[in-house]
DNA sequence: TAGTCTGTTCGGAACGGTCCGAACAGACTA
DNA sequence: TAGTCTGTTCGGACCGTTCCGAACAGACTA
């Protein structure tokens, strides 16, 4: 119940939700718990079980997704990956996207409807309460920075 | 761009990156924009072009996700469906048990790893911004409540 | 009771996403 | 230049999910 095999594998699961690939979780969740800050494609393919072609792909989404990114240390030759400095920061702006996202959708939804008037304000609230978090959400990722540094 | 059926169409794409299945996601933009607060099974089988198997398990779905209540007018044969009061809320608090539920990943960390203070600080870290944001998040909606009533 | 209507469950088909091994491209070494 | 190492891309296989049509179960009507 505690040991790393079994969060990473948890880390899988909970980061596939998010909408990576179930690879790309678990490289997360060697991440975390790496004592080092990093890792490299080979070790992570042995320590997973995973073919390199997949683990290059997988990398290559984390990579693009901001939550990891990739150095050479000099003089080396291969790629390493560490977590960028703040993961968490980015996956919360992610969801704050995904507000405004539905706060748009609500938007269409409103040019298309006729002026039914529950429709309307059935949309409308929609987009209130979406706008409203998302203005709301980044304030809140603000007082943490302040409240932590 | 501002038809109705366009918008059922990308509400079904919105809500199947939340986790719902593409019918019950185009569903829930149909009772989006219905100027009745309800349909039933049939109408919407019709509507949206899908077996009425298939229907059965999308309603299933939002109904067992809180997302939409069924019920059946007096004297009348068939079951109705109109969205829940507050499916935002609903859609809110199932983020915010996202959150938590990270934290508690985050925990399982702490638990696995050794007493290497980068990958310690790393999740703990984790635990407490996504436990702040745990504990924040309900305050925002009962902000948005106590401003909107 | 037989017939009709509504909704659920089941087995099989179809689809999208992920994975693997192999082929490939570029950088470095000898 | 030939050989080695690292990382990417490609075609095919596999797996889980969703869908459909058909069979089924329950409530109501005549």
């Amino acid at each position: 119940m505690a040991s790393v095999e079994e969060f990473v594998e948890s880390a899988g699961l909970y980061f596939e939700r998010l909408g990576l690939s179930r690879t790309a979780g678990r490289v997360i969740g060697v991440l975390l718990v790496d004592p080092d800050d990093s890792a490299d494609a080979p070790g992570l393919c042995e320590q997973l079980g995973v073919a390199k072609s997949s683990m290059s792909v997988a990398l290559g989404q984390l990579e693009r997704g901001g939550l990891v990114e990739r150095f050479r240390p000099p003089r080396g030759r291969r790629d390493h990956y560490r977590l960028t400095e703040d993961v968490f920061g980015r996956a919360f702006r992610a969801k704050m996207a995904e507000f405004t996202a539905f706060a748009q959708l609500a938007e269409q939804g409103l040019a298309a409807v006729g002026d039914h008037p529950k429709s309307r304000a059935r949309l409308e609230h929609m987009r209130d309460m979406y706008g409203f978090m998302g203005r709301e959400f980044p304030k809140l990722l603000d007082q943490w920075d302040r409240e932590r540094h």
